[in-house]
RNA sequence: UGUCCCGUGGUGUAAUGGUAACACUGCAGAUUUUGAUUCUGCCUUUCUAGGUUCGAGUCCUAGCGGGACAACCA
């Protein structure tokens, strides 16, 4: 096969690597930190990380970034091993920074001992002042020329827990004048008494992300750290720790994150919606997060695909949901079994069918599908059409039913429109239709050219479900670019719920999370809400409409 | 009035000094027992100005535009 695709800056840099013998073998990792759900945006580093390692034979670690006991939690931690997996990557290790708190300590001690690292009694309040601003320059402190022992002295307090929250952290001594605000003597540890998932309260100081992050990186020799954009500052602190402290030397780059019509990827602002209940939880089908669209009917080949559409580069995207929702259906197209269910139900009587008559049809479950086969389907005189599939005074190019007009029932006949029985107030309550038993689908030789297919469902034999109809979760394009509170922007009808819908009892066998495509209604899967009474489905994604 | 990153159709992404292309979207048509799928066609592109070169989307300079950076978050 020699199917040729460009590749992507990181694949080229790898390539030179490898090339040039620098690497025997590539070593990447996925670092997130757990306090909060996995979602689109991570997706998308997952597939680059552990995609890096399968194309070019090397491995990917799991590496929580777990620095901050105080958002940190083993629930999320849960969640993101299953996400990871769920979405079809297994990782050679599992690994977190905690594991290296001892070693990160250590590599502290040493900074300090080479006279490049200080204990700062400031508050945060005062540091910030004494940082001057991207313009201006800050200042040194007092505290900046402590010697050695007593910084030692000072560090090997604070980890013995002598000293109160806040009350003192370590900095690197680099140049409080420096272009880069990151290297005006950042803090690599804070005191937090605090209980951590992992340690427990073996601890009460921890590491920064600037301190914790490429020492990771650094002690599993990860050839390649990739990271996104916001990080391009940290490069030259990463960098400088890795020089001062004399360990593995991981190479940073960055790409840009993804960003997404109608939605948004802040893990924070995510958060805000499970907590104040605007959402149902994390793995809401609206949310964009990979529980969410799992439980939506996402299929992880789709997010693969998607992400591979999607590319990677340094430039700000926003990419357009409309892909992503293409990757869905060309998926589900081929996988889904087809099913007929009808939503706004319009009774049809078919008049020289007899009474108390019914027989089985079949129809096939997926011609997309190699081997899609076929299900059963009873046909009687009183069925249920979709009420949007008949209209009294149809315009030219209205091809389903209408007074005396005539349509095919999928799989089933074709039917003609003999009278519109209506109530009082004038609204249509029930067709009476006559069908051509010649008509039969397979074995059709009536003759009869008819350019309306709608679905249908016989009234004595449908199962009742609900089914939810999603919509975009905000109504405002560019999420990224509001000034007020996103909260304003939520689309009130993300969720419109449809109760009583009249499906075929082929569906009644569904399990959960099972995927299908109602006829011309959309793709569908089984929500776990569903009882034994009661079938919920998820709408996943509607069917192209070129009507 | 700083430093860094980035500017290619509507949206993404390619073209690695040699004919600007692929996908999505949109529009038009063909096929269709799903107005789906499939197929065909069309619309629309290198931020600006200089420079290097036989030749620049690509290299250089400047400008313009967008983004990032002043958490004891990651």
């Amino acid at each position: 096969m020699t199917e040729e695709k460009s590749l992507n800056f990181i694949e080229e840099i790898v390539e030179a690597d490898l090339a040039a013998g620098k690497h025997q073998t590539i070593a990447t990792r996925f670092p997130p930190e757990p306090n909060g759900y996995l979602h689109l945006g991570h997706a998308k580093s997952i597939c680059l990380n552990f995609g890096l390692a399968l194309k070019y034979g090397g491995k990917t670690n799991l590496r929580f970034d777990d620095t901050n006991p105080v958002t940190e939690e083993v629930e999320y931690v849960d969640n993101i091993k299953q996400d990871v997996q769920w979405l079809g990557f297994q990782w050679a290790e599992e690994l977190y920074a905690s594991d290296y708190f001892q070693q990160l300590y250590e590599f502290a001690v040493k900074l300090i001992g080479k006279g490049l690292a200080y204990v700062d009694d400031s508050t945060s309040e005062e540091m910030a002042k004494q940082k001057g601003t991207p313009t201006q320059p800050g200042k040194n402190n007092n505290y900046r020329s402590r010697s050695i022992e007593e910084n030692l002295k000072l560090f090997a307090e604070m980890k013995d827990g002598k000293h109160p929250d806040g009350s003192k952290v370590l900095r690197a001594k680099i140049d409080m004048a420096h272009v880069n605000m990151l290297m005006r003597d950042p803090v690599l540890y804070r005191i937090k008494h605090a209980h951590h998932h992992r340690t427990g309260d073996a601890w009460c100081i921890y590491p920064m992300y600037d301190f914790a992050h490429g020492q990771s990186d650094s002690i599993e020799q990860i050839t390649h750290s990739i990271c996104t954009l916001e990080f391009v500052p940290h490069r030259e602190l990463y960098n400088w720790l890795i020089e001062k402290l004399e360990i593995y030397p991981t190479k940073q780059y960055e790409f840009a994150r993804l960003n997404m019509t109608y939605t948004m990827m802040s893990k924070r602002k995510l958060l805000q919606l499970v907590n104040e209940k605007l959402v149902n939880g994390w793995d809401d089908p609206r949310m964009p997060t990979l529980s969410g669209v799992r439980r939506r009917g996402y299929t992880p080949e789709a997010l693969r695909e998607f992400c591979d559409k999607i590319g990677v580069a340094k430039r700000d995207n926003l990419i357009d949901i409309g892909l992503l929702e293409f990757c869905v259906r060309e998926h589900l197209n081929k996988i889904a079994e087809r099913r007929m269910v009808v939503f706004d139900p319009l009774k049809v009587v078919i008049t020289n069918y007899a009474e108390g008559k019914s027989e089985i049809l079949t129809s096939e479950n997926n011609t997309e599908a190699e081997n899609g086969g076929h299900r059963e389907m009873p046909f009687s005189r009183e069925l249920w059409i979709e009420r949007e599939d008949f209209m009294e005074n149809p315009p030219k190019k209205y091809f389903r039913l209408s007074p005396g007009g005539m349509v095919r029932l999928k799989s089933a006949f074709i039917i003609k429109c003999e009278e519109v029985i209506k109530d009082a107030q004038g609204h249509v309550t029930e067709l009476h239709c006559s069908y051509v038993p010649e008509s039969r689908s397979g074995q059709d030789s009536s003759g009869l050219h008819v350019k309306g297919v709608i679905h249908w469902v016989s009234a004595l034999h449908a199962t009742e479900v609900e089914v939810r109809l999603y919509d975009r979760l905000f109504v405002t394009e560019d999420m990224g670019s509001i000034e007020d509170d996103f909260k304003n922007h939520l689309n009130p009808h993300s969720l419109k719920v449809v109760n009583k819908v009249y499906a075929e009892p082929a569906l009644a066998k569904a399990k959960v999370s099972d995927k299908f495509q109602f006829l011309r209604m959309g793709y569908f899967c089984l929500d776990p809400d569903s009882t034994k009474g009661k079938l919920v489905f998820n709408r996943t994604v509607t069917l192209r409409d070129s009507k």
